[in-house]
DNA sequence: TTATTGTTTATTGTATACAAAATACAATGA
DNA sequence: TCATTGTATTTTGTATACAATAAACAATAA
């Protein structure tokens, strides 16, 4: 077969999810704000159907609330939250970490991803950190085998959260560090220390939001 | 105002597809077979509208695979998929009991939960027994204080997984003594105790379950 | 006035209609 | 025969139409 990417149209639904999740932690809507379903398609020149599914999945992912026959209600991306949403994923990437380290077999690929980094001049850019930051978790969660696992932190992940964060040298020195312990853990098969250090490195960066957002807010 | 408990109704979505997950778990789609929209509308008297709902909420908690264009697919409840599913449920739960033991400040409905449990002759009934073991789960949830984390705990929770394991006797006693030293281990504010102690609880669940499994293989 | 009821309007829940994609299969040509 | 193409059918994706609920407000009676 010739070597054609297959072009895949995704759903109308997804798209708008997408959408309104990064308006919703981009602070676009008000925290309890009342999101008309009606005037979402209208911003959007879609129809209703594909936005009342994308509010269902926003609700499953807790950003709305669904309530019946009513309007959505925008959950607050505040600290509560965010507590709330890094503790679960915390968790679930520790175990992640923990089941990469006990099945885990070929590691080639994730070290090839942290050699490739670590090649690059820093800082490196926005994007380019993030692609980093989203492959070498990805390359873990791949590494459980549990998709559901996966299916479940890639439902999570919210690249904008740490937007902020991440172009400053010294922090991403400092995830490199974090990154290289736990690549140790893994290969060395230390599924316990794979467990606490990506729990800790999690909650870590967890904080790390907490601060940026608690300057923000005497700044204003 | 009188008491009067709201009677609420509830969608079609959500019935449909609380329904269609029961038959995925007692087994009545083959794993990997072929679920067509349109026969299960017709089979349930009611519109492809909802029922396409519940098909993405299904799809959102790992019981259906959708393809874009294509008939959706059913997973199988395996083994594979049993361990999968306990494996983050269970560090859920222990996250959960975990917070329960660190946050917590009033453990009386944990406790008159599990009382009232013990007064009632044993082996209880299958729903007695489901009920009582759904209450003091759920009561953890709420300790948690982390409302996400409770969303996603009540998303996984299937009772009939569970359902042949139940009745006999000496394991209904086991599940209460294990439930006793959980609520110790909060009560004490010991986090580490009962996130350790509730992920074996959950774990061992689902060795039970996979004997019952196993069992009813050979028979067959 | 004040509480209750009727009416209107806005918004959601569900059903249907239409468009696009995938599949099966017949027709065609080598 | 076999591969390819056109066509019909099935099934999904999206838009629209209709029904039901909820909120706001006007009207009525005490």
């Amino acid at each position: 077969m010739i070597p054609f990417t297959k072009l895949e149209a995704t759903p109308l639904s997804d798209r708008i999810s997408t959408l309104l999740k990064d308006a919703i932690i981009e602070g676009q809507f008000k925290a309890g704000e009342e999101i008309v379903l009606t005037a979402i398609a209208e911003r959007y020149g879609v129809s209703r159907t594909p936005v009342r599914e994308a509010f269902q999945s926003l609700a499953k992912d807790g950003f709305l609330t669904l309530r019946m026959n009513k309007s959505a209600i925008v959950v607050g991306i505040d600290e509560h939250f965010l507590r709330n949403h890094y503790e679960i994923r915390s968790v679930l990437e520790a175990q992640a970490a923990y089941n990469a380290a006990a099945n885990g077999k070929d590691f080639s690929r994730l070290q090839r991803i942290q050699d490739d980094a670590e090649k690059m001049r820093l800082p490196m850019s926005l994007d380019e950190f993030r692609s980093y930051n989203m492959k070498f978790h990805r390359c873990i969660w791949d590494l459980s085998g549990n998709e559901r696992l996966q299916q479940l932190l890639s439902d999570m992940w919210v690249s904008s959260y740490s937007s902020s964060a991440l172009p400053e040298i010294h922090r991403q020195t400092r995830t490199f560090n974090s990154h290289r312990r736990l690549i140790n853990d893994i290969i060395n098969h230390d599924c316990d220390a794979a467990f606490e250090h990506m729990k800790r490195h999690i909650i870590g960066s967890l904080n790390n939001i907490l601060k940026i957002l608690d300057e923000g807010k005497k700044e204003a």
